[in-house]
DNA sequence: TAATAATATGCAATAAATTGCATATAGTGT
DNA sequence: ACACTATATGCAATTTATTGCATATTATTA
């Protein structure tokens, strides 16, 4: 049920609509977590329903109306209990490492092109957290602290793509022709 | 589904138990996939049903019985199938970040000791892939051709742990008082 | 002009994962 | 004696996630 205090964090950071959040998950906090639209409605339905949150509706000329979302004061304890808490460490599933493990079924230059894929999916995810980055740093200083958390998880999603990428390049050497 | 070709992949390297296979996502191969024991009763039964495995039962004094299962010929073209097709990149779900970034709710203290306790978890975790690798740099180098292209995998997950490390470093750092 | 992307929200069916429970035997520790 | 761990398999209920569909408007592109 991570998702819901991954909205709430959202939330109270920056009271937002679903489709705002949604293109959070996309983009911005989107290296360590992802959701789809569908997931991120429905559990905005029921963490209103629950209390956790409610929300003001915002008209808006040409575009659907938005619903502006916001955390409760009862979520705000839920989300401190939460922050308070043992947490599991995450489960890896890697579909691409399955594939490679298995890689001799086929041939060295099937893996080879899915990796190659894969490094530039990898590659564009590691330049918007570098351009993330760089917006931290030429935040006004007083402004930093504010972002002191946030940044440290940022580095764990810039750090964590450059060696996955050091990798690849190590498994793109050894799969390629000579 | 790549529970299935997971299993799929253990299978076809080593004909095994529902057991068997529980314990190397828990220790050998946990880098990349982990699922619980019914997670994979569940999904052994259904590559049965569809025909891609089939099993002996073993008797054992003692124990109770087990099934060995291995990869049928159809299972091996469905496997060769999906090594030669596109996957998508694995979605990160990742709540001690989600954690750390909601942080100012609660004191450094309290995500500190949260970081330190998942310190000690990744580094127990890279131990044991380290021993992994050691047995493979002692193997016979008439054997290690054969296990290339898991040992690339299994550097994934020792390169990502020690990333882990060096970044919860930085935080523990961050972190502490003075 | 027609198609597509972007904004904005949602339902419903299915698939997958989690949680809790159940069974059975052997061995080890307290 | 009693609890716990390891081996070995599984069902059932619930929760989560995915896939497919649906609606409505504006702006852009071919």
């Amino acid at each position: 049920m991570s998702l819901q205090h991954s909205l709430l964090v959202l939330l109270a950071e920056q009271p937002s609509s679903g489709y705002e959040l949604s293109q959070k998950f996309k983009s911005g906090v989107g290296y360590f977590w992802k959701a789809s639209h569908q997931q991120i409605y429905t559990q905005l339905k029921k963490l209103t329903e629950d209390g956790l949150i409610d929300f003001e509706e915002e008209q808006q000329e040409g575009k659907p109306d938005k619903k502006i979302y916001k955390v409760t004061a009862q979520g705000m304890a839920g989300l401190k209990t939460w922050l308070s808490s043992e947490i599991k460490p995450s489960k890896t599933n890697d579909a691409l490492l399955v594939m490679i493990y298995g890689g001799r079924y086929v041939g060295d230059d099937v893996i080879l092109k899915e990796v190659r894929r894969h490094r530039d999916i990898h590659q564009k995810g590691l330049e918007k957290l570098l351009a993330i980055e760089s917006l931290y740093f030429n935040l006004d200083d007083e402004l930093k602290p504010q972002y002191r958390l946030p940044y440290l998880t940022l580095k764990r999603g810039i750090r964590g793509e450059q060696s996955w990428l050091e990798w690849a390049d190590e498994v793109i050497a050894e799969l390629s022709p000579q």
